[in-house]
DNA sequence: CGACCTATTGAAAGCTATCAACTGGGGTGG
DNA sequence: CCACCCCAGTTGATAGCTTTCAATAGGTCG
């Protein structure tokens, strides 16, 4: 279980509860903007759902545990997108930062009130939605090797052509993404490597050698 | 291939093209209602996305291909549910309907200028993302008498316990979304039998015998 | 009643998971 | 400054589940 103590301030960062940087003088719903370290929980599956969140900066991990402790990371957040949802007033996901984040929060009251806002949130769920169809093909059909070289060039923009990538995930944590174990993403990496697809300067330091044959294995997409 | 015929006017029906009944009085923005019967395609996948549709009653079925004939159902709708999203102006999935459907036409514009039909369309995007998410935790961490088990309670609302289902797709496309083979969807069935879990009064009309087992099986959802 | 399509069941192959050992890099403490 | 430890990652061997290929059964419609 990794850490989910914020070490700047020494307690828990569960905003519904904790203490809320730069909201004293705001009320809840003026979208108060927090910072966030690395690898912290900062929504939990299961708890009431009062607040709707914006990833300002940074990338955050949304997951869902089964009974028995399987896990799967449903999404991955960047900037601009948003969580913070419910099913009957009740996160449905957890949410962990992977890097520092900012992140603005809303009630979720504020979504009736602020027309501009609800608009943001309709243009963003939109496409959050169009990627979890992409990722449940990926889930559903895509072989190991297929399912992570699909996500290298998700985290690899085409204008960032031979530049090297830092996965800022766990090898376990990429599995869980992918409906994989760990050591199967390990070994789709080294099979990447041997084919001359991509590079791994370290571990967590990959660089996409051959995009044209990523993209045909991650079926052209 | 299923038909994409409509037996009724004996043309194709792909809405951005074809006729539209009830709206030739009205502008393309007014949620012309069109009555279309089972199996057939409504959108193409990386068709020209002009329009976003709501299910007024019936099933529809979005899916993705991939380039060898892959396919993935990614989500199944019922009334309420939206559909006919985009990336870069593109259909991202086709849907085809399930059952005779009636479905509501919005032209994109009209989410702009309509704030009542954003608002609403705001809400179902939170509800159909929650569902992707727990879709995407049954591909990648479920077995294939789970997955079986959690489709066969999702079909079920808790209402009605005790009453017959009929599905309304056939293994395959049961196989598609759950991201498995039309033969091992086929013997999960045989297996809950077995186990006396549901009973089967033909291959398309299932009862729940044990819910509590199911529940257990699907992972208490 | 026969043709055809869907579903079921069986047998074998293939891919991924599991279990286990080993490697390597980073950080800590001597 | 170096040695050791610890954790993440890699690699190997085997098991297990699902797929694949194939044959049979069931049901519907002409």
């Amino acid at each position: 279980m990794r850490q989910i103590i914020d070490e700047r301030t020494g307690g828990t960062v569960r905003p519904p509860y904790g203490a809320e940087p730069h909201s004293a003088l705001h009320g809840p719903s003026h979208a108060p903007t927090m910072r966030i370290a690395a690898h912290v929980t900062v929504l939990h599956e299961g708890d009431p759902a009062r607040r709707i969140m914006e990833v300002v900066d940074g990338a955050v991990m949304l997951s869902k545990l089964l009974p028995d402790g399987r896990r799967q990371v449903v999404e991955l957040l960047g900037p601009g997108d948003v969580f913070g949802l419910a099913h009957d007033e009740i996160y449905a996901c957890s949410a962990e930062t992977l890097t520092p984040a900012t992140i603005n929060t809303h009630d979720r009251s504020a979504l009736e009130r602020d027309p501009v806002l609800a608009a943001r949130l309709l243009r963003r769920f939109e496409a959050q939605l169009c990627v979890m169809h992409s990722h449940a093909l990926v889930l559903g059909r895509m072989s190991a090797l297929e399912r992570v070289a699909f996500f290298l060039l998700r985290l690899m923009p085409d204008g960032m052509v031979g530049t090297t990538l830092h996965l800022s995930m766990t090898r376990q944590e990429i599995a869980d993404f992918l409906g994989l174990t760990l050591e199967t993403v390990s070994r789709a990496f080294s099979e990447l490597k041997r084919r001359g697809l991509v590079v791994l300067q370290r571990a967590d330091e990959v660089r996409i050698q051959d995009r044209g044959s990523m993209r045909r294995l991650a079926g052209a997409l």
